[in-house]
DNA sequence: CACTGCCGCGACGCGTGG
DNA sequence: CCACGCGTCGCGGCAGTG
């Protein structure tokens, strides 16, 4: 609702077109799509500086935080405080930050591998860090889900996944390529380490890296189904010169809009892509995993299977019964692009989901359900979205059974292998 | 020591009033 | 067009637990 027309009209080519302008900042070489965030940074960031030597170039973000971070806090100015210093004796390799804890170091490495591996399972977004998609959940879908945070432990669990985390192992974000421009330098080689495994962009086209995605369904999907009018639809197409320079490390094509500090999807285009989605008959879901995540991503298994595949998430995941459940579902439509876009970047957005192994109970008012169902996809689909299912190993519990020992097998590719066993953050630095 | 989760801060996107 | 306020996210600090 836009109460005078200017607001409209700012609003559309700043929500909707990808080819708006995006506002560079020219000392520290960030972007901002906004006019306004780019003058905030100004005014936040430069302001003081403009004034001020000390700019030997543009610095890095992370050298820019870092000279932030690494100054010694206003009680250890002086070592003669009263107060014993507290150092930070533990630093990242690949940008020099210091920190308090060992432990803290590694959950830092997410920023330099631009991993997002939590998946919210009702919007598609992605997060680095369990607590982030705990928060996110708790405050942007506290009252869809009716009952409450899915994290809580209190959730009456019908389906045994407490855990509305769903760890996505695998899959360089969007983000990370970001990270690599705001990053020169400690991001390169690291980047390019973490991710050998798996091959960012187009190694692997049926991974469906997310950028893929946006370009092919996503974007359609998006923009052009509800924000769009038809005829705008080559919006996605376009870019906005930066994003061009940028489309080599991510191929989206609105990437722009989406990387960028903050990793979240634009939540109309989520909402339209998903109602997009839903629209669609969910049997592609299907016919994408079997092409995409067992054969053309090995790391990326599956997670752990929702309920149904509790017992053997590997089965699931590959279970040729269940594929055959899917394949009864498939159609003919090309979702090459889609189904690869699936598995990284969206969940699929249906009460299904829910059931299958999110953590969160739908409403089961959602109401455009796919027929094909809700036990359906829960329980066939094993590939892409088995990404979605919260990893059982919550549910049922028993201190044994915690994520740590069950995911990891989940997740166990070929290539990481080794990492199966490992938490999360040493998965990262998994090589 | 590892892992998890909460908290606070800073930053950005977006909608809206003036 | 500008500026403000709100909502959300990224990140580090840190406490609790096993």
């Amino acid at each position: 609702m836009f109460h005078q027309q200017d607001h409209l009209k700012s609003h559309l080519p700043d929500s909707h077109t990808a080819s708006r302008q995006l506002f560079h900042c020219q000392e520290c070489g960030k972007q901002y799509n906004t006019q306004l965030g780019y003058r905030r940074h100004l005014v936040a960031a430069h302001s003081a500086s403009a004034g001020l030597p000390g700019s030997e170039g543009p610095p890095s973000l992370l050298e820019h935080l870092g000279s932030h971070i690494d100054r010694p806090p206003p009680s250890e100015g002086n070592n003669n405080t009263a107060v014993p210093v507290r150092e930070r004796k533990y630093s990242c390799e690949r940008c020099d930050r210091r920190f308090y804890t060992r432990k803290d170091v590694r959950r830092h490495a997410v920023v330099h591998t631009g991993r997002r591996d939590f998946l919210c399972p009702r919007c598609a977004q992605r997060f680095g860090r369990r607590d982030h998609l705990t928060r996110h959940l708790k405050k942007s879908h506290a009252q869809e889900s009716g009952l409450m945070p899915p994290c809580t432990p209190s959730t009456p669990v019908a389906t045994p996944t407490p855990a509305p985390q769903c760890p996505v192992k695998e899959e360089p974000s969007p983000v990370v390529s970001d990270m690599g421009s705001v990053s020169k330098e400690p991001m390169e080689p690291f980047s390019r380490d973490m991710y050998n495994s798996y091959p960012m962009t187009n190694a692997v086209p049926g991974m469906g890296h997310p950028h893929g995605l946006m370009q092919g369904s996503l974007s359609s999907s998006m923009g052009v189904a509800r924000h769009m009018p038809p005829q705008s639809s080559h919006h996605h197409h376009l870019q906005p010169p930066v994003a061009s320079q940028q489309q080599q490390q991510q191929p989206y094509s609105n990437m722009a809009r989406y990387q960028h500090g903050s990793t979240s999807y634009p939540r109309a285009d989520v909402d339209s892509f998903l109602l997009d989605l839903q629209s669609v008959p969910p049997p592609h879901l299907s016919a994408v995993n079997s092409s995409t995540s067992t054969s053309a991503s090995p790391q990326r298994e599956v997670l752990g299977e929702g309920v149904g595949a509790a017992s053997d998430p590997h089965l699931l995941s590959r279970s040729p019964a269940i594929s055959s459940t899917e394949l009864s579902c498939t159609t003919n439509m090309d979702l090459g692009p889609l189904l690869g876009f699936l598995p990284f970047s969206l969940p699929p957005y249906s009460p299904h989901m829910g059931m299958g192994g999110l953590v969160m109970s739908y409403p089961p008012a959602t109401t455009t359900s796919p027929p094909s169902s809700s036990s359906g996809l829960s329980s066939q689909a094993p590939g892409p979205f088995t990404f979605f299912q919260p990893s059982q190993a919550h549910v049922p519990q028993g201190p044994g059974a915690h994520n740590h020992s069950q995911l990891p097998q989940a997740y166990s590719s070929p290539a990481m292998s080794t990492a199966s066993s490992l938490p999360h953050y040493y998965q990262a630095f998994q090589q």
